[in-house]
DNA sequence: GCCAACGTTGGC
DNA sequence: GCCAACGTTGGC
């Protein structure tokens, strides 16, 4: 199973709002760049990511999973540009900080450090298992 | 508010 | 098809 990372900002759509649509989940629109319309396509039902807020608190909040995999996004005039729906699962214990990760000399090959502006972007294992460990899972 | 990174656009 | 100009994202 693969493990992605999703940005968003909190005030367009925070990981409190993921949760209070429970298990019916929510389309993960508005990508419009092309490496991340490739992570889109990728992900298959099951799998799951991080949900992180940029901007405002940047840090990894919570736990969430793919339940219906890439297709047509809406609101794209152009037609060009896929979604997912994601659930939320799990929120972590401790919220992990960008600064936190930067700091680690383990994740400095996270997307998140070097590919700081790609909105979705995939996890390895072993970036997902030590992220999780450090949020108390 | 600044600015680096990077994608997109449009003139040639 | 190159590349300069411009817009956007997002950390600081």
């Amino acid at each position: 199973m693969a493990h992605w990372l999703y940005k968003s900002e909190p005030d367009t759509w925070s990981w409190e709002q993921q949760v209070a649509n429970g298990e019916k989940g929510e389309p993960w629109n508005g990508v419009r760049n092309h490496s991340a319309k490739k992570n889109l396509l990728a992900m298959k039902v099951g799998d799951t990511g991080f949900f992180y807020h940029s901007n405002q608190g940047r840090e990894i909040v919570g736990i969430v999973e793919v339940i219906r995999e890439a297709r047509p996004d809406p609101s794209d005039p152009s037609g060009k540009f896929v979604m997912v729906d994601v659930k939320a699962v799990k929120p972590l214990k401790t919220p992990v900080t960008l600064a936190t990760i930067k700091a680690d000399p383990r994740l400095q090959e996270m997307a998140l450090v070097k590919y700081s502006r790609l909105s979705v972007q995939p996890v390895t294992d072993e970036e997902w298992n030590m992220i999780c460990a450090m949020g108390g899972l």
